[in-house]
RNA sequence: CGGGGCGUAGCGCAGAGGUAGCGCACCUGUCUUGGGCACAGGGGGUCGCUGGUUCAACUCCAGUCGCCCCGACCA
């Protein structure tokens, strides 16, 4: 290919909207543009990108035993209605009408699609499993778009969705796209991990998210560098720390706390430490009423209640609510005294002695509480959020939180779908029964920037060689020159016949300028025909070291494998 | 959805009640070519849109649309 040909406007100075560096890199190197909020073209470069990173994940799946197929992007409101998600995914679907007031939505996922298609084929057993996938658009109405691929409104996923007959036969597909994932981060040199996570609104018994290493990242992960436990912030898990004092329990008071409401001035109104605290929360939910209790100095994970209580619509109370249902303003909420509402306490309430809550009157405080004594609490679980430094659940070493973009998660759904939608099969004996269905997804552009996001330097973009737009460039330092001309195009031909993949610059520009684009875009290896070429020779570098070594241009064989050893070589 | 900011040339920005500017990019020519050359000449704008105030609006006012930031939220 000769750059003088390729459509790649490159920019020099950073478009003034990016707000993250893969979205900077790539809109400057020429692989994207943004067309609306969330919304991108995708340029000649980009496209080069996302078919490789398509095309690792298509061989990934075919070796899982998964079938391609494409499923229509636009879908009938039907059968969203009749999962109950056309209101419950809410405003982030896209819908609109035809001009026949029939609606639809421009899909953000494919459950209901894909089940609706095969429930009616996939009739019996002996089909069964059955794993079917598609690289597809999706459109999720993001409140707000940003970051750039990281999360945009129309996006290209993978979306993969398999059948079977058993948990256990779910489980063997589970693993195997599970494997399939790890191997697609390991072919694009991707630093991740493989969380548990939690399942959130799509429901389901077991998830795990592949989150790539990147302090832009919006997703918080726990990890143990010690035993590999890991996990989301929304399920991570630690081991108790609990603080309890063998002390005498002393006469339960209510004192004046006259405008003290937070923990924090609290703490310092009473000269205590907040671990001396229970922190008590008004939720609301579709049971009425839940209060949760917590140590002072610790936050409530509010999806770790919502899981445990079943209930996705869980919500903070307001405070008019709160007021209403306990007379109390919100500072001054307590557990004693509470009538006919649900009390879950986390674990590191458990063995507190002597501790303050709210008087469930206003400006009044309790001092020296004991649950058993002074109320009950009847349930104990763990709905703390752990922060950075809790002990390991499993081994009990401390875990450290960090930052990452979820390229990919794996779910069991069981039969959530596959009830709803009516959807059987007829087994061996006859019986009709539900099936026992997996998803699974795989963010293709969004992988295009955790990859940016792990891989670049001050002067521009360092790509795998696996997902490189290019594997060499070779730079014409000087147009004017008839050899470098000359052997330029003779080193960009051989390589073409070796099929590899090369990008002739030969754009009449100054030699800086090539240089610059060339790092900018990030092909991974450079051979510049320049001065050199008066000694017979030309350079060799590698887009990730500043050192470059010179060969000798007669011997082509070598010239060849020179390349190929450093393209095999190249790690980042 | 709450709070805030910004829409002026392809990109990045300045300006201002009296007929629109800079840098980069673009075109022509000369020159140059080892890290985004140099010089000379040139083209490009209904100042986001609609309405209002005014002799006069890109500038002031109102509305509207778009974009962005913080927060809430997030398979």
């Amino acid at each position: 290919m000769y750059w003088s040909k390729l459509y790649a406007p490159t920019l020099k100075e950073s478009p003034s909207d990016a707000d993250i560096k893969s979205a900077e890199l790539l809109i400057r190197g020429g692989f994207i543009r943004k067309s609306a909020s969330g919304v991108f073209s995708y340029l000649p470069l980009g496209t080069r990108v996302l078919q490789k990173i398509t095309q690792i994940v298509r061989e990934e799946m075919n070796i899982a035993g998964a079938q391609e197929l494409l499923m229509p992007i636009m879908q009938p409101a039907e059968i969203w209605k009749t999962t109950g998600r056309w209101d419950d995914y809410g405003p982030e679907m896209m819908k609109f009408r035809d001009r026949n007031d029939r609606e639809f939505t421009l899909g953000p996922t494919h459950e209901e699609m894909i089940t609706t298609l095969v429930k009616d084929e996939l009739r019996s057993y002996k089909q069964l499993p059955v794993n079917l996938y598609q690289i597809n658009t999706k459109y999720r109405d993001e409140i707000r778009p940003r970051f750039g691929l990281l999360r945009g409104r129309e996006f290209i996923m993978k979306d993969a969705y398999s059948f079977h007959t058993s948990p256990e036969s779910l489980d063997q597909t589970y693993k195997d796209m599970y494997n399939a994932y790890s191997r697609i981060c390991d072919r694009m040199n991707m630093k991740y991990v493989a969380v548990e996570a939690d399942t959130g609104t799509i429901g389901g018994s077991n998830s795990h998210e592949f989150t790539a290493f990147a302090e832009s990242g919006e997703s918080d992960i726990l990890v143990c560098e010690k035993c590999g436990y890991s996990a989301t912030q929304e399920k991570a898990e630690c081991s108790d720390d609990q603080k309890s004092a063998d002390e005498p329990l002393k006469t339960l008071t209510l004192v004046e706390t006259p405008n003290v409401r937070t923990v924090d001035e609290l703490a310092k109104f009473l000269k205590i430490e907040k671990d001396k605290i229970v922190k008590s929360m008004v939720f609301t939910g579709k049971n009425g009423y839940v209060m949760a209790l917590i140590r002072g100095d610790l936050e409530i994970n509010i999806p770790k209640l919502k899981s445990y209580l079943g209930d996705q619509t869980l919500r903070f109370a307001t405070a008019e609510e709160v007021f209403e249902k306990f007379s109390s303003q919100i500072g001054y909420i307590g557990p004693i005294g509470v009538k006919a509402v649900r009390i879950v306490s986390d674990n590191s309430v458990k063995n507190l002695k002597n501790y303050v809550v709210g008087g469930l009157k206003n400006e009044y405080h309790y001092i020296n509480v004991n649950h058993e004594r002074d109320y009950k609490i009847n349930e104990y679980t763990d709905i703390r959020i752990v922060v950075d430094g809790d002990k390991c659940p499993k081994c009990g070493s401390p875990l450290k939180l960090k930052k990452g973009i979820e390229v990919g998660q794996v779910f069991k759904l069981g039969t959530k779908y596959s009830e709803k939608l009516s959807a059987t099969y007829v087994d061996s004996d006859g019986s009709e029964k539900y099936y026992v269905m997996g998803c699974y997804g795989w963010g293709v552009s969004r992988t295009m920037a955790a990859v940016v996001e792990q891989f670049h330097d001050e002067k521009g973009i360092i790509w795998p060689k696996a997902i490189a737009p290019f594997e060499v460039v070779v730079t014409i330092v000087n147009t004017a020159m008839q050899d470098q001309v000359r052997v330029g195009h003779e080193i960009h031909e051989m390589l073409e016949k070796h099929e590899i993949e090369v990008l002739l610059d030969d754009r009449d520009v100054s030699a800086g300028f090539k240089f610059k684009d060339a790092d900018l875009i990030g092909i991974p290896l450079r051979i510049t025909c320049g001065k050199s070429l008066e000694n017979g020779d030309i350079e060799l570098k590698l887009r990730n070291s500043d050192k470059s070594s010179k060969i000798k241009i007669e011997d082509r064989d070598s010239v060849l494998r020179s390349v190929k050893t450093l393209l095999e070589n190249y790690k980042l």
